[in-house]
DNA sequence: TTTTCGTCGACTGTATACAATCATCATTAA
DNA sequence: TTAATGATGATTGTATACAGTCGACGAAAA
């Protein structure tokens, strides 16, 4: 028996790849029925799957029932902008009062070391490091709403990267004395700084992908 | 027939109505199988429903499958309101900048005028009045995520004063005032009156709630 | 007495069949 | 020609049957 997981989140994990890579296209309708045809399963994990999928944002339910992939817009790149940078923040705010030792360890090794840049480290990696960072602060908020909501305002964010910029292009190299100042905010326990800083950096990311965006329309 | 709702959305609004008020007990166990020979439909909307619980975050799944419903404690409490007082204010700002006239016309009805506090209005009328405003508010800002986040927030909080105060005690005098600030600063596009106010008084919402809390241990 | 093993019961995961609804399109009547 | 009506197909909602898994309990062996 190779069957580690259950179906359901193998085919949710399917779709939303499916989705992320734009090989099932924004705008487009799910049909459970084709799709169960297609990957040879029941439709009972695929409506279920398609309730996951719904929860992240990816698709939105339409009137008659059935599901239509979710079509992101600039607009909509703006509002989930609004509501990080008030959230993001706060996680830092409440990360620098409430991070344990073990986490200020842990969060360190995701901020690259001086070496690691001087080299010119694949960007790939760094963004990678710099991803871990983010969810090693919300998560030393050890506020579970914060969690969760970031969490899930984070997945909707990729999906807009892939769908408007539809290329790879990493702030990268930017990030790295921000994050500095961030950590160094919250392993000291500075509050205050650690939330001014945040919503600085927050700022500066969305303010890059806006440029981004306007430059190659 | 007299079918005007799926079967799902019944069961769904059943057992979140069956929860609020405590006959299903917090830390209880949901079989999906009696609830469906309880109320005699199949196990499919049952399944359905709970999902849907489970996006509300009244249930929480336990690894083996199957849920629990949700045991609030106020921790948790002081979690939400975390929350609540990075994102409202947030709305409360961005309203202030996108409110429309007809947006601001209705919003004034959602506050009591002085005629009503004089007259010792029912209390539970006014609450209701409370709940539309900042329903309001969120709505005027305009954002979707926003909205939909701070949505379900209120949900969860409302369990919460369900579960942890077990009475309805509506803090409504004192919010009065400061719904008259909030509104005025809205109304007049003075967005960071408008945050500040709102911040204020979601902060001073927390701290009644957390006295009336300690109170009656 | 303790441990191990196996059976049974209770649940959930998955498949599948059936019912209901809605859209489309053609056909017919005015 | 146009509007109304009815048939057909596509798709989701709901019921139900079956399979797999885990835990509890008890019996047998050490």
């Amino acid at each position: 028996m190779m069957k580690r997981e259950t179906l359901k989140k193998q085919v949710y994990e399917y779709l939303r790849e499916e989705i992320m890579n734009g090989r099932i296209a924004p705008g487009e309708r799910l049909i459970e029925e084709k799709i169960a045809k297609k990957i040879e399963v029941s439709r009972s994990p695929i409506r279920e799957a398609i309730r996951l999928l719904e929860k992240d944002g990816l698709v939105i339910v339409n009137k008659r029932g059935g599901v239509t992939v979710f079509h992101p817009d600039i607009s909509h790149f703006q509002h989930l902008y609004e509501c990080r940078v008030e959230l993001e923040p706060a996680a830092a705010y409440y990360a620098a009062q409430r991070i344990t030792k073990e986490q200020i360890r842990m969060l360190r090794q995701h901020l690259p070391s001086k070496h690691e840049i001087c080299r010119q480290y694949e960007l790939k990696k760094i963004h990678d490091m710099n991803v871990k960072f983010h969810e090693g602060i919300v998560e030393a908020s050890g506020n579970p709403f914060l969690i969760k909501t970031i969490c899930h305002l984070r997945g909707i964010n990729s999906m807009y990267r892939m769908a408007i910029l539809k290329r790879n292009d990493l702030r990268v190299e930017l990030a790295i004395e921000e994050h500095f100042n961030i950590f160094e905010a919250i392993a000291s326990g500075c509050a205050d700084d650690a939330r001014r800083y945040m919503r600085e950096h927050i700022e500066s990311d969305y303010k890059f992908y806006v440029h981004l965006y306007s430059e190659r329309k």
